[in-house]
DNA sequence: TTACATTATATAGCAGGCTAATGAATTGTG
DNA sequence: CACAATTCATTAGCCTGCTATATAATGTAA
C-alpha cells in the first residue's frame, strides 16, 4: 500500500497549479520573443529595462530594479552587460555618490525605433487578442497586489485560505 | 526633439506588456513558496519534479522535462541535484541504454506527506481565490496552445495579430 | 553489415534569478 | 562632533533557464 507516499488522490497535480501556469506561459511567450529581440541584440530582461529608460533617461540602478520587480543584485549585472553592448553608460552621481545612474547611449536610443515593431511581431507569434491579454494583465496585477497586502500585514491575524497552489 | 529615440507616447511601456505581467507574478508567487519549501528542502522547480514524480515513479528525464515544460538539459542537473540531496536515485534503463528512469527513495516519498500542506499554506501567502486561480488557469494554457497551433502552422499565411507585448 | 540518421542524456557556456555579505557614502542621533 | 544606522551598489555563491555540442545507443537503409 503506497499510497501514503504517492498521490494517488492526484492533490499535487502540476496542472493544477497557478504559479506553474504563470511559469510555464511566461516561460513560453519569453521564447516566442527572442528571435524578435535578437535583431536588436538584446535579451527579454535588457528589453524591459530599455523599456524603462526610453521612458526616463537616467535613472538609478535601483529605480530600474524597482520597475522591473527584480533584485537589485539581479540589475546590477543585467546593467553591466547592457554597458558591455554599448547600450548605456554608467555615472556616478555627483550629489551622492552611492547612487548610480544609468543612461542610454546613441546606440540605446536607437533601438527604439527598432522595438516599435516588437510588439506588433509578438502578437503575430502568440496570436492572442488584446481583451485577453488586458484580462491577464488585471488578474496578475490583482495577484501581486494580493501579495504585498497579506505580506505587509505583519499582524496577519484573520487571513482566511483557499488552495490555490 | 528627442520623440524619435525617447517613448514619449508611452507605445513601450512594461506595465502595458502582458509577458511582464505573468512574468513578474510568477516569481511574486514562487517567492512566497520558498519559506514553504525550505521546509522540504527543495526548491520550486525541484517541488515541480517531485509532484510529477509522486504521480509517475521512474519516468524518464526526458518526460520530466517535458511535464516541467522546461528543456532537457535543465532537467538533467535539477534532477542530479535532487539525487545529491538523496531525494531520488537515477538508474539507466536495462532495454535502452540511452534512457535514464528517475524513482523517488525513501527520503522522497516521505517528502509528500510534508508536501500536503503547501497549497493551503501558499493560499494563505498570497490570498488569491479558488475561482481566479482556475480561470488564470485556464487562460494561461490557452495562451499556450495559441503558441503551439501557430508555431507549428508552417504556413503561416493569414495570421493577423494585436499588440499584446 | 556498414553507413547514416535518430534518439536520450550529458556537458559547456552564457544570462538571468535569488540570498547573503561587503564596501562606501550619507543620514540620524546622542 | 562622533558613532551608529541606513542606503545604494557590488560581489560571491548557488540554482535555474537557454542553445549548442558531444557521446553513446538504437534504428534504418543501402
Amino acid at each position: 500500500m503506497k499510497s501514503c507516499t504517492t498521490d494517488a488522490k492526484g492533490l499535487l497535480k502540476i496542472e493544477d497549479q497557478m504559479c506553474f501556469a504563470l511559469y510555464s506561459t511566461s516561460r513560453a511567450i519569453t521564447k516566442q520573443y527572442a528571435p524578435l529581440l535578437a535583431k536588436l541584440d538584446v535579451t527579454y530582461p535588457q528589453y524591459l529595462t530599455l523599456m524603462v529608460l526610453w521612458q526616463r533617461d537616467g535613472i538609478l540602478v535601483q529605480e530600474i530594479a524597482s520597475s522591473l520587480e527584480i533584485d537589485q543584485a539581479t540589475a546590477t549585472p543585467l546593467i553591466q552587460r547592457l554597458e558591455k553592448s554599448g547600450i548605456v553608460t554608467r555615472q556616478r552621481s555627483k550629489e551622492d555618490e552611492r547612487k548610480v545612474q544609468v543612461f542610454l547611449t546613441a546606440k540605446g536610443r536607437d533601438l527604439y525605433k527598432l522595438a516599435l515593431s516588437v510588439p506588433h511581431d509578438l502578437g503575430c507569434a502568440i496570436g492572442v487578442d488584446d481583451k485577453l491579454a488586458k484580462k491577464l494583465i488585471k488578474e496578475a496585477n490583482s495577484i501581486k497586489r494580493s501579495i504585498q497586502r497579506i505580506g505587509s500585514a505583519t499582524d496577519d491575524k484573520d487571513l482566511d485560505q483557499v488552495n490555490t497552489g
